[in-house]
DNA sequence: AATGAATGAGACTTCATTCAT
DNA sequence: CATGAATGAAGTCTCATTCAT
């Protein structure tokens, strides 16, 4: 018993270790320019010691990625779920989007660039699952906004259009922020995105 | 002298043919798992006709890419140019960009999942080249709205953020109308897109 | 002593054990195809155990190839040396061997589509091995048949030519029963190889 | 035409060659430690030289052997069908086919050996046509032996069963000549063969 | 003594690039 | 000048063997 835990305990840490220079690697890289010599070197283990735990490259790569945004979209639904009301909702969407961003700049560098979804072959499941994640996070943002519709909260339009619209302003400002850094964190923006998203950015009152 | 300029309306006959076909066969499977014995027969000229014109694959591939992009930010600023005031070049910015989203989905496939900018090695220039017409992109906006901002059409805001809340708004729609397309065409969602980044999706009038 | 003896006695029943399945694997895989990491899970050994007792996949295969084989010969003398004379000897060394390969379908598979003497290397050893014993079984045929000559059971002619040629039709009668299987038993054939060895096909006084 | 037909005899001669050398290393090393690179170095051209003409190891190996065995049995047939009456027939099936042997002896050793049909995956398919390919052989010499029954050559017996005899004698023959060489030419057991086939080896009148 | 996870050498195969025709 | 066959570097994956527990 206590053999055997050591054991599951000993392969959980070494399953870790290397999805975590895998994704070091990967993202620098990309999927296809990495190789599995290259993982193994920086991971500390030998290339067989992979195949044990891992079914093969793409297995390794997509297991990671998934993981990964998996763990995205947890850490910011479960922000959005501790906020009360439609406001707070939106903000801890935002937060949350752009502390996973400071915290994984390196896997965000890959799925932003979309190397993330390759796909030939094996790797459209991961392309699907992808963009189905992608969805289902609309969907779920779209959830917030028909509450802030009900409570009207927000004017009478589209959930479906503005949780795009939200969504491709938190992505905008963490690719600004990523190619183009400036000394300030990403979280700084969260204002200014809440700003234009709620309130536009026509002056009130001209007339179009 | 006629002779001559046969010779290169001929090799620019070639180029134009084999960058289409490229353009179309790295679209659907990506830089890496294209080949270009792949492009060679699909474009009907050999391969060492290729090499004739390009020094390479990573050279094929980063013309294509290029030339592809440049096309897309200039008509998008033409449009933008023949539009006199504000809201007309807003308008003309998004429907044109709509526009060639709509009429080169699988080039836009490429370069919104990011394949565009695998990296490695010989790549890095064109990551950076997309890297600064995409930031210059931007600059060309926040012209636009610093524009707006001094004819008071706008409220008093940064101007980078407000361009790259537009472009955010209008690269979400795009990505949405690519991976989960309804009957409707990408350009009859011009009018939501202006609609939120104008007044932004709060009522008026609510107290925060 | 009593420890010792039991001891050696595990030994030799997970030798014993081992080679069991290590037959099975190999007959139905070929040497090549079948893997250590296969023949430990059948046998319900650990690796690690079947290397104490066999110093490599050569070796048990070798081991396993050899052990068959002499008892195969042994088999099949042992019925000889019981039969008294040079006809009732033939007959015996006929159906003996008809038996084993009634007995070892699998391992006869392995042995006469000659997977068994894959040499490279360190299997050179048993291919040699192989050939000798198949030269002694000849030699020891040749006895038996100068026993026959010795009496005038037959007619004079030379040993060997007449001990390969009973082999060649025992084992075409096997090859043939192994590849195309009726319902009947190999044995069931004996008595048409003892006829056409000793009778020969042609019909009695015709004239050539 | 001129230009197509000298590719056609280049691609020909390319592909002879490599068989021809293929055939060397598989012979003597058998299918599985045979390697490309080896086949490759020998025959004098690149690794992706033979790729470009064979799909892979498996389809080199089949080629090989398929064209090898189909080769031998077409110079069998070709000699017994110049032959007019039985007797004729029956010498010229074992002198052809010793003849095969002698002028192939590193193929006859992969295929006696059997090491031709090692199975595991692809290799299925050629362990399949060599059966059927010696089945189609067996049923072509009962076929002469009805003839020869026909005729009342031979005594009445099944066909198929002397069929297998001759053959298994045939082989028996070539295979001593090969694993125990003596200064004679195989060709030189030919009488030796036909004598015990026909006659048996059995004194005239011996009382069983 | 038994175990089985770790290792890494080595095999197959692909495909960008060259160059003789 | 166009061609496309030849090349071989490089990458993935397997599996016999070792050795710490």
């Amino acid at each position: 018993m206590e053999r055997s835990m050591r054991k599951a305990w000993e392969l959980s840490r070494r399953r870790r270790e290397i999805l975590k220079h895998a994704e070091k690697i990967f993202s620098s890289k990309g999927f296809h320019s990495a190789t599995m010599a290259e993982i193994a070197g920086s991971s500390g283990y030998a290339i067989g010691t992979i195949y044990q735990i891992f079914q093969g490259k793409e297995h390794l790569y997509t297991t990671m990625v998934n993981e990964k945004m998996d763990r995205m979209y947890s850490e910011i639904r479960q922000s959005v779920i501790k906020a009360r009301d439609v406001m707070d909702k939106i903000e801890a969407l935002v937060s949350a989007h752009f502390r996973f961003v400071e915290n994984n700049v390196d896997f965000c560098n890959l799925f932003i660039r979309g190397e993330a979804m390759t796909l030939s072959e094996g790797l459209a499941a991961l392309r699907d699952k992808i963009i189905d994640d992608y969805l289902e996070h609309v969907k779920f943002i779209e959830e917030i906004i028909r509450d802030g519709l009900g409570v009207r909260f927000m004017r009478p339009m589209e959930s479906r259009a503005i949780a795009s619209a939200l969504l491709g302003m938190i992505n905008a400002f963490a690719l600004d922020w990523m190619v183009a850094p400036d000394d300030s964190p990403l979280s700084a923006k969260v204002g200014s995105v809440l700003d234009i998203f709620l309130q536009g950015v026509q002056q009130d009152g001209y007339q179009t």
